[in-house]
DNA sequence: AAATATATTGCATAATGTGAAAACCACTCT
DNA sequence: AGAGTGGTTTTCACATTATGCAATATATTT
């Protein structure tokens, strides 16, 4: 009978396994490279059996030590694991394979972002013919509150860790004025944008992210009217983030494809 | 003394959970829910071990029984984990950041690239001490039969958009023998040139670009293996280009650490 | 250099994972 | 119905294997 961090017991499992997996999940939680001694006071545990366990992670390559700095972090492997595990959900292969097509029919850069535990997570681009070139790679988080994908899942949250991420992102940028000088939103304002938002059926956002940009996002939507995935177009002619302009309207058409469909197409459709 | 399939030994790790690993492998590798009995078939296991590491793992979340099926599948604690590795190995910041090193350990000028649709992309650079100043912006692009960083590229191909490339290039050197008199390559000789670089781990090039200069090329690889990024690397010396040459050792170690990798190193891949 | 923090290895001890077999369950076929 | 089949779960006695402590080794700081 093993016992996990509550007391509460789960049977027929491996000990030594919970305790390697109580690991994993305290180099998740902190959302950097740990050292060996960091971890084992984070869970408690001697530092020779922290010592035994990566081994095996990094064996597996689940577990890098980055650098010369001999910290640990998550490897090469475990990025391995999520993407097969995101493959499952068959929206995210649907989504990646037609991407292509919608970056070359709209001319702009197309990302496919889902919601992490560090927020909205990139997961798949395709890079447009543009003469700016936004280097960002696989894994970047974006904003909650100044990216259209993060507008998009604030607005079709899935509910539960976003609120914890909105006090957050509010508090950062309070304390940071410079960061976004003229829009310092109350809870007010935040609900009426996502009020818009919705009712849009995409969010949109010039220059905040990144100047000279502007990009529109629609969300994939499962079976409960949640984001799954958010779909980004970014360009850098500002006519795109109007509400009808062509790249607007291929992108919302784009999701609702890819959306879990209502049982009755009531009206729109 | 733990083994691993190929029955390599690796110290001082925890042969439960090297186990336990392998069977997470095998879960990655069956693309598709699999039942406990099929699992345990597929590594060799007892049913018996395999129920219990299966309840550990569930208990974590990373693996999930399907429905009413009773089959088991990859969770969504996998795709936490492997957000939040992805989000650590943002691959464009880590080669930015680590480019300057690896000017200075080998002396030549280094160049970070990526496929962009116009080609390959100078995305950063960062020049030796060398006598030959070479003059080339960011955002430049190469050229992808004569210089070693396209044929990185070439041979290492997100598919889809490199077969038109290829054409275009092919037609646009036929008709202008100046630039590359030497070399009217056949699809065939650009086959197997491909071949070459492939199995020796980098691409290299000695003066075709520019004349007087060497260089040599090895990617950067995501989860599919294929080229997300090349890092190129420039000179004088001719004696670079060589097989086993300290600059080829130096680069395709540095290209390999920043490279994804499959998640167990088993033989067959 | 000494001192402190951190990582790694060795070792005896018993706690824990192990495989075989038995019980259990959900089906299908007579 | 009832016996048969393939798969999953539980039980159990045993010794393999993980464990924590203490001893090195390595790195970082004073």
């Amino acid at each position: 009978m093993a016992k996990d961090d509550n007391g509460n017991e789960h049977t027929g499992g491996i000990q030594s396994l919970d305790a390697a997996l109580r690991l994993l999940n305290a180099m998740i939680e902190r959302r950097a490279p740990a050292s060996l001694s960091e971890l084992a006071r984070e869970c408690g545990m001697p530092p020779s059996k922290v010592h035994r366990y990566l081994a095996s992670f990094h064996h597996a390559g689940l577990v890098e030590q980055a650098g010369r700095s001999g910290k640990y972090d998550l490897g090469p492997g475990a990025v391995t694991l999520g993407l097969s595990a995101l493959a499952r959900h068959d929206f995210v292969n649907r989504a990646s394979d037609a991407l292509p097509d919608l970056r070359d029919e709209s001319g702009l850069t197309a990302l496919l972002s889902v919601w992490g535990t560090q927020g909205a997570t990139v997961i798949r681009w395709e890079r447009a013919a543009s003469p700016m070139v936004t280097s960002m790679g696989l894994g970047t988080t974006l904003p909650l509150l100044n990216s259209a994908t993060g507008r998009a899942f604030l607005a079709w949250a899935p509910p539960a860790p976003l609120q914890a991420f909105r006090e957050a992102e509010l508090r950062h940028a309070r304390q940071n004025p410079a960061v976004a000088p003229d829009l310092l939103p109350t809870e007010e304002d935040i609900d009426k944008m996502v009020q818009t938002i919705r009712t849009q059926g995409y969010a949109s956002v010039e220059g905040k992210f990144i100047p000279g940009l502007v990009a529109i996002a629609a969300p994939i939507l499962d079976w409960q009217r949640e984001a799954q995935a958010v779909i980004t177009l970014i360009g850098t002619d500002p006519a795109v983030v109007q509400p009808r302009s062509e790249a607007v309207e291929r992108l919302t058409a784009f999701c609702k494809e890819l959306s879990f469909a209502p049982m009755i197409t009531g009206g729109a459709r």
